[in-house]
DNA sequence: GTCCAATAGTGATCCAGGTCACACAACTAC
DNA sequence: GTAGTTGTGTGACCTGGATCACTATTGGAC
């Protein structure tokens, strides 16, 4: 499928454009390929834009002062990433972006989400049911680490996304979890 | 500072609203008091409202299958509180919400919500940037659990919301904090 | 006033998961 | 080919926080 068709079928879940407002919103956007590996934000980075994935992997990650990875979400296709309290804030980037494989997405600019969202209402509803479910997701996530353990978590993970298992390397599952590698690698011993 | 005054200071942060249009939007509002102990959403329930506290303080909470409670939010004055999982996706309430102290609210429906982001576009760019602003919110707080212990957290609570201190017991600062309520206090322990 | 429930503090013990160290594939790069 | 880099498993040991048990305090409700 094509990366506008991807995006159309997207958009269509939360709102209702005609052909010709979807055609506007999708000029908007700019295509962009990223290879394995590549890095999209950098910490310290000012960050203009969000990326919806059309193909390959993304992770979004934050680094702390013991160089530890934790990552914050994995960017499968029709999924959005960038640092948003970054975006939103116009602050530098503290969350870094790169690839896990080959990856193509859609940009689109800050401005120009606000340009659309105030020029096509439709927009606006839009943006505002992909981050209400953005915001159901992240508490469901605090929740699971609140109230369950490594293994609890991981099974769920791989339970919602099953695809991840054959992509992602164990060691960033194990920093998505927020746990050792050592830890992730033992759960299923003897 | 009356009820109105309050929602009417707190929306102006994100969305320009008319005179007009914000008595037009506050129309939708219905006025609440609820006393200290007392269940505004029951696990369970079919959840109709989300609640803007006006004054006292709220906590949405989720227990799990051993009734430990974990605290998923406080909500003070000007902060908005409910089940947004089952709200949104019209299901039963997992998560409950109930009064730490008396406290005032102005309540909205969801179908309330959606009419008025529907008729009123400004209305929709207010409650896109509300979410907006309690996503990056929940993705600071996993952050905080992924990479700091609970003193970390403790403090960073105590330095973002020094009110919670006087207000809400250990007990509860600890089921927010996740952890057990003998390891907050053993914290600052000799 | 007297009770009872809610809130707090603290000792003793246990365990999930972290850390360090080493082994060994598998995969580039040259 | 050989060498360096990634990803993965596993043993040994350590530690932060949980759990259980008991003791004060405080503050309504009556």
């Amino acid at each position: 499928m094509e990366a506008k068709e991807i995006l159309k079928a997207h958009v269509a879940r939360f709102a209702s454009l005609t052909d010709e407002q979807f055609e506007y919103f999708f000029s908007f956007f700019k295509r962009q390929g990223f290879k394995k590996g590549q890095v999209i934000i950098s910490e310290g980075d000012a960050v203009n834009c969000e990326y919806f994935v059309i193909s390959g992997c993304l992770k979004s990650f934050y680094v702390n002062d013991n160089l530890k990875m934790f990552i914050l979400q994995f960017a499968m296709p029709t999924w959005w990433a960038s640092d948003y309290n970054a975006l939103y804030n116009d602050t530098k980037a503290t969350i870094s972006v790169d690839c896990i494989t080959d990856t193509e997405v859609l940009s689109l600019t800050n401005d120009h989400r606000e340009r659309l969202c105030a020029e096509l209402h439709e927009a606006e509803h839009f943006f505002r049911w992909r981050t209400n479910r953005g915001y159901v997701a992240a508490q469901k996530r605090l929740l699971s680490f609140m109230n369950s353990n490594v293994k609890c978590r991981y099974e769920e993970l791989l339970r919602l996304y099953p695809e991840l298992y054959n992509i992602v390397p164990k060691n960033l599952i194990a920093a998505y979890l927020g746990v050792s590698r050592e830890t992730l690698s033992r759960l299923y011993q003897a």
